[in-house]
DNA sequence: AGCACGCCGACT
DNA sequence: GTCGGCGTGCTC
C-alpha cells in the first residue's frame, strides 16, 4: 500500500503529493510522521493507493500515525481539492484551516481532573467515632461528604487538607476517578424564550427545510426576527438527528448572541471564534468531532468544523466583509458553505437586511430562493434618518466636525438621560480628496472610483487602472482652496466631544481599544450600564448590539466609506449606514439618525433615508452592468512580490506576456488588462507588481484555469505569486 | 521551509 | 592549514 501525503510545510516548493509506503492501520485523513529529507516532519494522508509511479528505491515508509482517529473527514478533503483547484491555493494551507492550530503546534495534553466518589454505603456515624476529638477538619469533612456523591479532589483538598482527603482513599470510603476536563468557554446564560413564529417566519422555515437544492436568501430588516427563523430551522434539523452550522460575523459573537443559543440548545452548541484560548478552541473542536456538540456557531473558519451529517448551514449577515478571507488561503465562505451544503444535501440559508448585490442578484435570477420578512417583530417603524449637508454647515460658519443638528440632538439626548452612538468609518490608510466648499471628489475618468492621494510623490492615483493625476491645490469645480485629505480618527472625535460635553461619559470602541480578549465585552458592558453616555466607534459598533436606551445615532462622516477606492464602495456604504441606523430606537423610545455628508445629493443617501434596499439594488446593479463590474465581470488580480525589484518585475512581465496570448485569443472576454506596480509598491521589504484583469463572467472559470496554468509555470523560489478574485483590498 | 553540500575569505 | 559566510538544490 502507498499513502499519498501532504507534508506540513508551508512552502509552494513542497506543496505537492509525496508517496510513502503505508504502515498497518493507516487510513485516509490520518496525521502521520514521515521522514522528509534528513528530518522527520508531520503530514496528512490524503489518499491510499496500490502502487506508486516512483522507483522503489526512492520510496520511504511512514513512521507512525500520530492520533488515534483521522483528523480530516473525507468531506473536508474533498473540499480542499475543490478549494485548491478553484482558488489556486496551497493544499497545506487548506488543510491547516481544518486542523486546530494547537493540535499542530504544541501537542495538546487533555486536562484530566481528579474526582472522589464516595462509597454508596458510606455512613458518617461509623467513621466519626474512630477519630480523635481534636480532629476538627477530619470531622467536618466526614460530615460534609455524602454517600454516592462525587467531589472535585482539589476542592476537598482546599477545604479539609490533603492528608485528610488521602485518608478517605486509603480507608476505602472514596475512590478516585479522573474525568477529561472540557474547557468550556463561558457565556452569559439567558432565559430561553420560545417565541411563536408568525406566518411569514413559519413559511420560510418550511420552505427551507423541504428545499435543500437551492440556497435560500432571507431578506429582512433589522428586528424582523431572522434569528428566530434560524433557531427554528436548527431545532428541526436537530430533531431529525442531524447537525447544523451557523456563521456570524466575528464581531457579532458577543456574549449575548451566544447566550441566546446556549439557552435554547444547551450543551449541544459549540462556539468557535477568535476570543477563545487555544485550549478552549481545541476542546470545542473535539466536542464537535466526537459528536457531543451538534450545533456549531462561529465566525468564518467555523465553516470547516468537523461535523458529519449536516442538516443546515446558515450564514447570518451574509453581506459582511469578514466572510471573505483576505489573507493566505483566500476563499469566500459562501463558496465553502455551498460545497458543504451540496455534499450533505442540506439547505443553505443566507440572511441579511442588506444582502450583497451578488446574492440578491442570484435571488433575482432565480438561482436562490428569496424570502422576505416584512414586519418588525416589535412593530416599530425604523428610525428617521436626516441627511445633513456639511458643506452648508461650513458656509454658515461651522467648521466643526459636528453639525448643529447633531449637537442639538446630542444635547437633548443627554438631558433626557439617554444614550447616543457616533459612528465613524475610519478604515484604510490613504484617504480620498474632497473640496470642503462644494463637495467635489476627485475621481478617475476611466473607472468611476475615487482617487487616492499618494503622499510620497504628491499625486492622485486610481487603484484600478493606475492612471495618475496631479494633486489638487484648488478645486477644479469651484476653485476653492479649502481642500481636505486624510481622515479624522475616532480619537479626535472623542476628544472634541469631551470638550463639548465635559461631564458626559464617552466611550471609544475601535481596533485600538479592543485588542485584548475581554475589552470589547467590557466596553459594551460599561456602555449598557452608563447613562447618559456616548459611544464612539468604527464599524464594530454597527453589529448586533441591542441597547434599548440609544435614541441618537450620529454618522460623523458618511462619505468616508463612499469614496473609498473600490467598486463596492457605494454598496458597502449602504449596508454600513443602514446597519448603524438600526441601532437607534430599539425599544419604546423613538430613535433619530443624523447622517453628515459633504455629498448629500449622492443617490445612495436617498435610498438609505427611505430604507429602500430594492430601489438601491436596481440602481446599483444597473450601474454595475453598464460599467461591467462584478457581478457582471470578474476582477482578477495576480500579485507578484519578491525581494529583488528587477527579478520580481521580470517574472511579472513574463506572466503578463503569456497572458497576452490568452487575451489575443479571447479578446471579447477581456474588459481590462494591465500590468503595474502594486499601489503599495513595497511591503516588508518586498517589491510588488500586479497584473489586473477584468473579464466577462460567462467564460471566467475557463479563463481562470488558463491563468492558473500560466502562474504555475512561473512559480519559483524567489517570488511569491497570489491570484485573487474580486479583491476587496488592493494594497 | 529546513538542511545539506560546496566553494571562497580571515583567523586561532 | 580550518572555521564559517550564504548560494544552490533536494525532499517520496
Amino acid at each position: 500500500m502507498i499513502a499519498e501525503v501532504i507534508v506540513d510545510v508551508a512552502n509552494s516548493e513542497v506543496d505537492k503529493i509525496f508517496d510513502y509506503i503505508a504502515i498497518p492501520d493507516v487510513s485516509i485523513g490520518d496525521r502521520v510522521l514521515v521522514p522528509f529529507g534528513r528530518r522527520t516532519i508531520e503530514g496528512y494522508v490524503i489518499n491510499l493507493k496500490d502502487k506508486s509511479d516512483l522507483p522503489k528505491d526512492k520510496l520511504k515508509s511512514l513512521i507512525s500515525i500520530i492520533d488515534d482517529y483521522p483528523i480530516l473527514l473525507p468531506e473536508l478533503l474533498d473540499l480542499s481539492y475543490d478549494m485548491i483547484t478553484r482558488n489556486h491555493l496551497r493544499f497545506i494551507d487548506c488543510l491547516r484551516l481544518m486542523v486546530p492550530t494547537q493540535l499542530r503546534t504544541k501537542h495538546m495534553s487533555p486536562i484530566y481532573i481528579a474526582y472522589l466518589k464516595i462509597d454508596d454505603n458510606y455512613n458518617p456515624d461509623e467513621h466519626i467515632v474512630n477519630i480523635r476529638a481534636n480532629a476538627k477538619l477530619r470531622r467536618d469533612m466526614l460530615l460534609y461528604i455524602e454517600a454516592g456523591k462525587e467531589y472535585l479532589r482539589s476542592e476537598l483538598n482546599k477545604h479539609f487538607g490533603r492528608n485528610n482527603v488521602e485518608k478517605l482513599l486509603s480507608i476505602g470510603i472514596a475512590t478516585m476517578i479522573t474525568k477529561h476536563k472540557i474547557r468550556k468557554p463561558n457565556s452569559i446564560v439567558l432565559e430561553n424564550k420560545f417565541i411563536q413564529l408568525n406566518d411569514e417566519q413559519r413559511q420560510i422555515v418550511e420552505s427551507v427545510l423541504c428545499n435543500p437544492d437551492k440556497p435560500h436568501l432571507v431578506f429582512g430588516v433589522t428586528g424582523s426576527g431572522k434569528t428566530e427563523v434560524y433557531m427554528n430551522i436548527i431545532d428541526n434539523v436537530i430533531k431529525q438527528g442531524k447537525s447544523a452550522i451557523m456563521l456570524v460575523p466575528e464581531i457579532s459573537l458577543t456574549p449575548q448572541m451566544m447566550g441566546v443559543f446556549v439557552a435554547r440548545f444547551g450543551d449541544n452548541v459549540a462556539m468557535l471564534h477568535s476570543g477563545l484560548s487555544d485550549g478552549e478552541r481545541f476542546d470545542e473542536w473535539q466536542r464537535i468531532r466526537s459528536g457531543d456538540a451538534k450545533i456549531v456557531i462561529g465566525a468564518r473558519s467555523a465553516i470547516f468544523a468537523p461535523l458529519t451529517n449536516i442538516g443546515a448551514i446558515i450564514l447570518d449577515e451574509e453581506h459582511d466583509s469578514s466572510y471573505k478571507s483576505e489573507s493566505n488561503p483566500r476563499f469566500l465562505t459562501h463558496d465553502v458553505a455551498k460545497f458543504r451544503a451540496q455534499y450533505n444535501k442540506c439547505p443553505l440559508v443566507l440572511g441579511s437586511a442588506t444582502p450583497s448585490l451578488d446574492s440578491f442578484q442570484c435571488a433575482m435570477k432565480g438561482e436562490y430562493v428569496l424570502h422576505e420578512l416584512t414586519t418588525r417583530a416589535n412593530k416599530k417603524a425604523m428610525p428617521n434618518i436626516s441627511v445633513v449637508d456639511m458643506c452648508k454647515e461650513l458656509h454658515n460658519g461651522n467648521t466643526n466636525m459636528f453639525s448643529r443638528q447633531l449637537l442639538e440632538e446630542l444635547h437633548k439626548c443627554i438631558e433626557e438621560n439617554n444614550q447616543a452612538m457616533l459612528f465613524l468609518n475610519r478604515r484604510g490608510f490613504s484617504s480620498y480628496v474632497i473640496c470642503k466648499e462644494c463637495g467635489y471628489v476627485a475621481k478617475c475618468s476611466d473607472c468611476d472610483v475615487s482617487l487616492v492621494y499618494h503622499k510620497e510623490d504628491n499625486q492622485l492615483k486610481c487603484h484600478y487602472c493606475n492612471k495618475r493625476y496631479k494633486a489638487l491645490d484648488a478645486c477644479p469645480q469651484c476653485h476653492s482652496t479649502y481642500i481636505r485629505m486624510g481622515a479624522i480618527g475616532t480619537q479626535r472625535v472623542v476628544e472634541e466631544l469631551q470638550s463639548i460635553f465635559p461631564k458626559v461619559k464617552i466611550l471609544r470602541m475601535d481596533n485600538d481599544t479592543t485588542q485584548t480578549k475581554d475589552s470589547l465585552v467590557n466596553i459594551l458592558d460599561e456602555f449598557s450600564r452608563t447613562k447618559p453616555c456616548i459611544l464612539v466607534g468604527t464599524q464594530m459598533i454597527a453589529k448586533g448590539h441591542d441597547f434599548p436606551d440609544v435614541t441618537v445615532v450620529g454618522i460623523v462622516d458618511a462619505d468616508m466609506s463612499l469614496h473609498f477606492s473600490d467598486y463596492r464602495a457605494v454598496e458597502r456604504t449602504f449596508q454600513l449606514i443602514t446597519q448603524v441606523a438600526g441601532r437607534a430606537g430599539r425599544s419604546s423610545k423613538a430613535g433619530k439618525v443624523i447622517l453628515q455628508t459633504y455629498t448629500p445629493k449622492h443617490y445612495v443617501y436617498k435610498y438609505i433615508k427611505d430604507y429602500d434596499y430594492k430601489g438601491f439594488f436596481d440602481k446599483e446593479i444597473n450601474l454595475r452592468e453598464v460599467t461591467q463590474f462584478p457581478p457582471f465581470a470578474k476582477i482578477i488580480r495576480i500579485l507578484i512580490s519578491g525581494e529583488s525589484d528587477e527579478l520580481t518585475y521580470s517574472v511579472a512581465i513574463k506572466i503578463f506576456d503569456d497572458l497576452k496570448n490568452i487575451r489575443m485569443r479571447l479578446d471579447k472576454d477581456f474588459i481590462y488588462f494591465a500590468l503595474m506596480r502594486s499601489p503599495v509598491s513595497r511591503i516588508q521589504n518586498k517589491y510588488r507588481y500586479q497584473v489586473l484583469m477584468r473579464i466577462k463572467i460567462d467564460n471566467s472559470s475557463s479563463i481562470l484555469d488558463e491563468i492558473y496554468h500560466v502562474v504555475n509555470r512561473h512559480q519559483n523560489a524567489k517570488t511569491q505569486i497570489f491570484v485573487e478574485q474580486n479583491p476587496a483590498n488592493m494594497s
